[in-house]
DNA sequence: TTGTGTTTTATTGCCTCC
DNA sequence: GGAGGCAATAAAACACAA
């Protein structure tokens, strides 16, 4: 018994889990090193049923053995329960053990075991995906400023041909023009000239993806390319999102990071949130 | 056969909940 | 305080290359 007054197969030791010398008697944790690996060439399943298990020439047969694996049927029968749920109440746990021919403790014993592996598959998957969001998202980022530069080019060649219009004395419309490209050519391009931003997107200018300014646009601060929730209310970045697999309890496939975001590709992208972005759902 | 890496079973200690 | 969950870990069992 343990601190918490759990009790652990080897004290006192349990029919089931017992470790049994050729005489029939049990062989506790400390003994371990002291069995050979020759005595432990034979070998049989861990238990194979419950009748066994009260044997006793089936363990005088027996040599002295360590950890025994679970037999495929007894694995599949645990798996399919925890298809069913991960989590194990006690009821279901004893008539498991009843039908398994194994101690309630290694029933639970297994549940634990099974749930750490499930968590470390799905943190891999959820790895991947973040990956390729990522991945995703830096290309995004990518065509961004290419359009970007492409723009400030448009923007400079339409300024000089405005500017060779003011020197040859022809009249400009809306002329409001700084002589130089500062601020955001705005006054440059004022009145006539000035072009809505859906108008731009919608018109041949390019597959821009620049939009409003009021509109979040991915800027290079240095930072991390996961936007924050102060600049991107939609957007969350990873790990906020992160649910324990006890918040559903259930072994449903999905990744850890549940239901609490999806990309905007994948929800036919969100409006003002580039490809590629984490929102919630 | 042996060395080595991986998987599985089990224990321990700590934490949370009731 | 007891029950049960989890992370960390030990150690047996297994797989496989050399």
């Amino acid at each position: 018994m343990d601190s918490s007054g759990r009790l652990f197969f080897s004290s006192p030791p349990c029919q089931g889990n017992m470790l049994f010398l050729g005489s029939g008697d049990p062989v506790f944790r400390g003994a371990r090193s002291v069995i050979s690996m020759e005595e432990n060439s034979k070998r049989r399943p861990f238990f194979s049923s419950p009748e066994e298990l009260f044997d006793e020439e089936y363990y005088d047969e027996q040599l002295p053995e360590k950890k025994r694996r679970l037999t495929p049927e007894q694995v599949h029968l645990l798996e399919k329960s925890f298809e069913t749920e991960n989590k194990l109440e006690p009821e279901r746990k004893t008539e498991l053990a009843k039908k398994l021919g194994l101690q309630p403790r290694q029933v639970a014993v297994w549940f634990q075991n099974r749930r750490a592996r499930w968590k470390t598959k799905q943190l891999e998957r959820d790895y991947d995906q973040l990956k390729s969001s990522y991945d995703s998202l830096l290309s995004n980022y990518d065509a961004v400023v290419k359009d970007n530069d492409r723009l400030k080019t448009e923007v400079l060649s339409l300024t000089e041909k405005l500017q060779a219009k003011k020197v040859a004395g022809e009249p400009v419309l809306g002329q409001k023009l700084e002589p130089t490209m500062t601020g955001e050519m705005n006054d440059a391009l004022a009145a006539p000239f000035h072009v809505k931003v859906e108008d731009r997107l919608s018109t041949g200018s390019g597959e821009s993806a620049v939009v409003d300014e009021d509109c979040r646009q991915l800027v290079d601060s240095g930072d991390s390319y996961f936007p924050n929730d102060d600049h991107y209310p939609g957007c969350v970045a990873p790990g906020d999102g992160v649910q324990s697999e006890e918040d559903d309890g259930s072994d449903d496939g999905q990744n850890y990071f549940p239901t609490v975001f999806e990309s905007a590709e994948q929800q036919n992208q969100v409006e003002g949130v580039p490809m590629g972005w984490w929102v919630w759902s």
